[in-house]
DNA sequence: GGTCTTTACCAAAACGTTTTGGTAAAAGAG
DNA sequence: CTCTTTTACCAAAACGTTTTGGTAAAGACC
């Protein structure tokens, strides 16, 4: 370990609670019994206690949060896991989360683990002697549970002392199917997510029971798989283009988020397909830019922002002593924009031209 | 202060140097000394050594961060500030700066002021009294210096103790309007970025050099000047609304950034404009979306990833003693795409007839 | 004026480390 | 066999808090 040479670069004597008791003629217990306010401060005349005040004030002191989380066996430090601060989904959230956490005086601790299984069981661990008190999961299958309270955004394995906040995947895939039903499309393009995605299986169960429930039927050659682990729109772009050389017939696409739509979408214009009029295209998060898209998204939109309060709130909550529930359901919303729209006959049959003439 | 009810669900005993020591029937002094390896380590024989190990390992003895900081006064903590986790810009850098503190064993608090000033004064302290060693500061015009060591990212002030990681802004402006002008390119919209974004003063200092340097007119007419405090798109879109409407002749548009010139397409296709043949846009930044707009965007690229290393790299150095300059320069890239074309007489004039038809 | 309460504090231990000054015991020197 | 050196540790203090058991001094009471 490197020798402390660090440090204040104006060596303003650090003011801390012995040289504030030793100013006020003190002692340290004292100060602090009357800082805290802790009940015992009765004890101590008000006379006394506004000098304190006035003293702290002066000298500006500010307790060192290190040494009092050493004595309380308290850090107000939570651990959060992601795979990775990404554009859309994570930054949305972690904005989220860190606004909440600010405002009860916590703060936290970002691990990417970039889904390697050797960080995923390295980090909590590293996170743990930073004592974080709890763990905030986002998008990350955890194989084993935490030694510490969680709560999950995404995540849908059952563990003990761990709370899911999960959207409501089945009210999801009705919004979209049925939206789409509604315009005509029956040979739609299913996406679906990466297998380490923590979504992907409870959204494709919901999606196919939807589809049943709404006479649709999933074709295996209209199933596309992601694999790529990225959450750029790449993750959808070089899958579609190889979709496309198959030349099936289809009308609209149901993409796993709004990134592969985006990707897809891009991917459908280059092969000179237009979208909605040829191909209807729905996302999934709703995330900022999906409105600025050209074509703008039609989209499902998870509540991620509350998504991440919730998150925040439970933890802490759970931390206090609270009973908390074992999953939070949340809703999603159908965000009707231009990517949709109907799928005529009329339309079909021009698509097929385009195809054809590839 | 609440009681401490927190706690491990398991109470697996936790096993400090302690409770390691007397395992070892050896003292804690002893058996930190081995730990660390300082030099005093040699006195210890190989024998006790390896036995100290082995048990370290097998009781799972995890030094205690907080106990560890309080006595060496270093906490391995940096803080971060920024107005927000945005969903480009910010994540982007939080990613990066995230990825190489983690490899060095650090961690970071971020504290997101959304630009209040009585935040900007609150927060700096807050994260000194959890004993973070600098700060790294992202898109913040800083009114004071502060109390330690710092690196900032697009800032521009010259401050004590701070290093500025700045893009050669003389270059990007360069870059882009030699690029508009090879397509013939003269009545150029200009966004002027909002006064408390941390580069607007000086990426508009050097478009106007350029300008003058490339015999182009900054016309006032055409100089549109942004005001939301958002990172999505909706910084531009109501502005190039407003400036539609009166009806200006212009063939490009250099954006302040790749959300404005998203909210500006959006608007001018809106309008009824197409782009690149009617309008060119330029746009600044190279998130990761914008290779996949509609059109996609032509761009100056920040070396993003790039600065947050170099930013999170030099406040290390920093810290651990080393000198480091007090500006590092990055350089831009032109990433042209589909965004801008050609601005020929024979468009110009279709244009004209477009904006009188309204 | 002695005893009992109350008031207004203090002293010391503890949290889990690291560091430094010692020191018994063993080994080596003569 | 004594004296010195080396070996292999230990003991205690310190980091900046919080907490708890005390305790002098002042006041109340008879």
């Amino acid at each position: 370990m490197p020798r402390p040479r660090v440090g204040k670069t104006k060596s303003s004597p650090v003011v801390n609670l012995k040289v504030l008791a030793d100013y006020l003629n003190l002692t340290p217990g004292t100060v602090s019994v009357v800082l805290n306010g802790v009940p015992r401060a009765s004890e101590i005349p008000q006379e006394t206690q506004d000098r304190i005040f006035a003293a702290a004030q002066k000298l500006n002191y500010r307790p060192n949060h290190i040494a009092r989380s050493l004595k309380n066996k308290r850090s107000f430090t939570i651990g959060i896991l992601a795979p990775e601060v990404s554009e859309g989904y994570g930054a949305l959230l972690l904005n989220a989360i860190g606004e909440y956490l600010i405002q009860q005086r916590y703060f936290y601790f970002v691990a990417t683990h970039r889904r390697r299984p050797d960080l995923l069981e390295e980090y909590p661990k590293i996170l743990m002697e930073r004592s974080v008190e709890g763990f905030i999961i986002i998008d990350t299958a955890l194989e084993k549970p935490l030694p510490l309270p969680a709560v999950a955004i995404s995540g849908h394995r059952k563990l003990p002392d761990l709370t899911n906040v999960v959207l409501d995947h089945d009210r999801a895939a009705t919004l979209a199917l049925q939206h789409l039903v509604q315009f005509g499309h029956k040979r739609i393009v299913f996406m679906k997510g990466q297998p380490f995605s923590a979504d992907s299986e409870e959204r494709w169960r919901a999606i196919q029971q939807a589809a049943i429930r709404l006479g649709i039927r999933i074709l295996p050659e209209l199933t596309l798989q992601l694999t790529m682990d990225t959450f750029s729109p790449l993750v959808a772009y070089p899958v579609m283009q190889e979709f496309l050389k198959k030349k099936q017939e289809f009308t609209a696409v149901f993409a796993y988020n709004d990134f592969s739509a985006i990707g897809a979408i891009r991917s459908l214009l280059e092969a000179g397909f237009k979208v909605p009029e040829d191909v209807s295209v729905v996302g999934f998060d709703d995330v900022n830019s999906a409105a600025f898209q050209n074509p703008s998204l039609t989209t499902i939109r998870q509540p991620l922002q509350k998504m991440a309060e919730i998150a925040a709130q439970t933890l802490l909550d759970r931390l206090n002593g609270r009973e908390v529930p074992r999953e939070i359901l949340v809703e999603p919303e159908l965000i009707i924009r231009e990517s949709t729209g109907l799928a005529s006959r009329k339309r079909l049959n021009t698509f097929r031209e385009t195809v054809r003439q590839g």
